[in-house]
DNA sequence: AACTTGACGGTCA
DNA sequence: ATGACCGCCAAGT
């Protein structure tokens, strides 16, 4: 296997608990691409086209704003399924969202 | 083959 | 605190 970069972003993305959000940042960080932010944004997009559930909607930005709500097929799909899992969201924008991080870094812990 | 855009994030002014 | 720019890599045009 390659281990592509967007493979492992998938694989982090469906290690996301329900009821816990993380951001794209997040994940490139814990792949050691932290400033490949938009890579992982980009692989969500091709998500679509990977086998399995991507849990695509617990990924939003370092705001907690659901930017990628518009890639569900719709405004709400996204906040919905968010809501779905107990996550309350307003304003597009996550409440709590510090408390409803999930940090791959710091749950998956990388100690060696 | 080259340029532009893109579900971001951090730093600089 | 707000605004703008850069970086990273891949895909679309």
């Amino acid at each position: 296997m390659e281990t592509s970069f967007f493979d492992q972003v998938y694989e982090v993305v469906r290690l996301i608990p329900p009821g816990r959000v993380t951001s794209y940042g997040a994940i490139a960080r814990y792949l050691g691409a932290a400033q490949s932010s938009r890579m992982v944004g980009w692989a969500m997009n091709n998500s679509h086209s990977q086998p399995g559930n991507v849990p695509a909607h617990r990924v939003v930005n370092r705001n907690g704003l659901l930017t990628g709500k518009h890639f569900f097929g719709g405004n709400l799909v996204m906040q919905e399924l968010l809501e779905s899992e107990g996550i309350v969201v307003e304003n597009d924008q996550v409440v709590n969202f510090r408390e409803k991080f999930w940090d791959p870094s710091q749950e998956l812990t990388i100690r060696d």
